[in-house]
DNA sequence: CTCTGTTCTCGTCGATCTGACGATTAATCA
DNA sequence: TGATTAATCGTCAGATCGACGAGAACAGAG
């Protein structure tokens, strides 16, 4: 038994919070297959690279989003099916990532195709190859994490408002949190957040405290998602 | 840009329960590299194959398990580091399963090779290649995958009683779990057991009812993962 | 046959958590 | 100044959980 030769590739679903939207990193293919469909960022694994390496430089390659800026990154999955490219048999490792709002990042970069659209534009606009099913994917993981893990910080800026913590939340899952009780449980669980002591001075409405993102990684309970779900 | 060749092999994370044990299903190496160590089954994916598809064959060749038995299969992750394979650069799609008690894989097969081991025994076992991470983090999807989700019947004959569902939680996490309160829970959560209307006969101790699997595949709210940790 | 041990099953009780929601505070906006 | 908005603190009833008591229904020992 030989060992077929297969073209092996990462590819990023990465999002963020623009405008109180959850937004997701495409690139606009400039070649064939596809040519001028949006695609998820990514591309070939290079021969001496491994796998979190790989994500990480194509990441910054295609969208200038660096090392630098708080990120979250895990493997999501790895989608394989043979004629998924029609060019070659390809197997792709698909990475998903958190990200703080960021600057444009077409703005300034090499990347000028990259650009963020909202998911449920995405999910409309056919991606290319089979990105639309990681796209799903990479959804539902998201909505899955802010349950039972602290990761709903890595979407906000490096000190923020529990109210700022709960649109996280709303913007993901589409639905509405009851502020009183989500201020409760955000406070009653140890190492979610940690209060910087200084407060707000923008806004209507009373100011509020700021925080930092606390050491603990998991929620014990964690969030219910349940609720109202928004027409969206 | 061009794209570098790679291998790609799908490998096998059986578990299943004998003995009170949870055990993994390993086989021993033939060949160089890592020549009679233990190793995880899996092979290479075949040109026009799909990854899933792969996974199925390559356990019913190398084991002799077949599609016929009841069995989980999900992917647990990609491992792609460089060096893992010292012949070439191999990228392997790892796959978690969960069986019920089935016969010795080395009886009447083509796979003698195959056979269940204790996990803390392929702990220590030194598993070829990088299969001691691929099996830790097969082993935590498990136990992770117990707390919210129906799967741990996967572990049980067909038919089952409440206790025997109780001992695959006390296995798979190395706790004890409180007969009544457990057996409450199981009760209460809808779609996750079905009673058959009949009893058990068989063992000391009062006899049973016996369930079928429901139709639900996630629980809420979960069952926590806490108790006392036996020593093992 | 009776006793003992084992396992299943049903219940109770207090602590905790949750969702719904009232009320106050402190800012901005018209 | 009054309306609006958002943050924060409390209250209360219902659900859930862990710890544990108690009875039921079997097998096996003596």
């Amino acid at each position: 038994m030989e060992h077929p030769p297969f073209a092996v590739t990462v590819d990023l679903v990465v999002f963020t919070i623009r405008d109180n939207n959850l937004c997701v990193l495409t690139v606009r293919r400039g070649v064939a297959p596809f040519r001028g469909r949006y695609a998820l960022p990514g591309g070939f694994v290079l021969p001496d690279e491994d796998l979190p390496t790989a994500a990480a430089r194509e990441l910054t390659e295609e969208t200038g989003i660096g090392a630098v800026d708080r990120l979250h990154l895990e493997q999501l999955g790895s989608y394989g099916e043979p004629k998924r490219d029609p060019r070659m048999r390809t197997v792709s490792v698909a990475y998903l990532a958190f990200a703080a709002d960021l600057p444009d990042p077409s703005a300034g970069t090499d990347a000028a195709a990259a650009e963020w659209m909202p998911t449920d534009d995405a999910a409309e606009a056919k991606l290319a190859f089979d990105h639309g099913l990681i796209l799903a994917d990479g959804l539902e993981r998201a909505r899955a994490k802010l349950e039972y893990t602290t990761l709903a910080t890595s979407f906000c800026p490096p000190e923020f408002t529990i109210g700022e913590l709960r649109k996280v939340y709303e913007v993901v899952w589409g639905t509405t949190i009851d502020p009183r009780n989500f201020h409760r449980k955000v406070q009653a669980t140890a190492g979610f957040v940690e209060p910087t002591g200084e407060l707000t001075s923008q806004g209507r409405g009373r100011p509020a405290q700021l925080f930092r993102p606390g050491t603990a990684t998991a929620l014990h309970p964690p969030i219910e998602r349940v609720g109202d779900r928004l027409p969206s």
